[in-house]
DNA sequence: GATAGAAGATATGGAAACCATATAATACGA
DNA sequence: TCGTATTATATGGTTTCCATATCTTCTATC
């Protein structure tokens, strides 16, 4: 019998173990940690203004202005002007050094498809379904609080 | 058909929304997210040495002393001297403010809950089983880097 | 045993990051 | 049009991070 404690358990062992990979993946890149973080953002999210980016995240404004400044002296995103409001700046990922995460990825996503090739459709499915229930009670659990 | 790759984002978003859950949580307790990290981390494998701690997270020994500053100055640690290395030190995790955190992730607790009863034995078994493996598989890759 | 080198943790100082506040530019409602 | 709100960033002080040095203790070798 499967506890579902012991599941629980094993998500909060999944991601800090990922937390560690993407540490060390960082690291690589010279990105600190929130500044992955928000890089992962902006790029699911598309182009957002840094004071949305500083609420989701929940980092200080000014702390976003130095963490967007890291990043574009990277070559990571952009800053453009927002044509519809002169104050905002709009964020825009740049996909120059996306190769180099996909490299440092590259181990994970191999042990992945192997993982995922021995199951069935429905059983991809179920863990589909899964893993979206669990991100959207994150969300929620974080947004009540 | 669910793709692999839908999969991959679906774990790499639910690690995100965690990630932001955890940092929203371990604001309220005063922690940063590398405290929080390294806390997690003894919490789970006992009573460990600095170094270890230090090499396990990848961060500088001397940021580690600083780390373990600001846990035991929150209770959440003790330094303890190691019987059998007169050099060494032993972190152990204190329970006092651990109902703080439960407290803080009974909204995420509950959600879980509610998600896995939703669920027979042999699926729960699946979850369980390719959680471990991604975990596993987690912890390779980062150590192959 | 004695000793040289290694290992463990921490002190110190400089660099970097974070945050509160102030500032400048722009938008928007009265 | 004027006053207030909003957006991003500059500034300064506090905190954190890290490289190095230091002190203690362990261990291998003589």
């Amino acid at each position: 019998m499967v506890s579902i404690s012991s599941i629980q358990d094993a998500l909060r062992a999944l991601t800090a173990q990922v937390s560690l990979l993407n540490q060390e993946v960082g690291g690589r890149l010279d990105l600190r940690p929130v500044d992955r973080d928000c890089l992962y953002l902006i790029s699911q999210h598309g182009p957002m203004a840094p004071s949305a980016l500083a609420r989701l995240t929940g980092l200080h404004p000014a702390t976003m202005t130095g963490v967007l400044d890291r990043l574009e002296k990277g070559g990571w995103i952009a800053r453009e002007r927002d044509p519809g409001d002169r104050r905002a700046v709009l964020i825009r990922p740049l996909g120059d050094r996306v190769p180099e995460i996909v490299s440092l990825y590259a181990g994970m996503t191999r042990a992945l498809d192997g993982i995922l090739d021995r199951y069935s459709p429905e059983e991809r499915a179920l863990i589909l379904d899964f893993l979206t229930q669990v991100t959207d009670a994150a969300a929620t659990a974080k947004d009540s609080l």
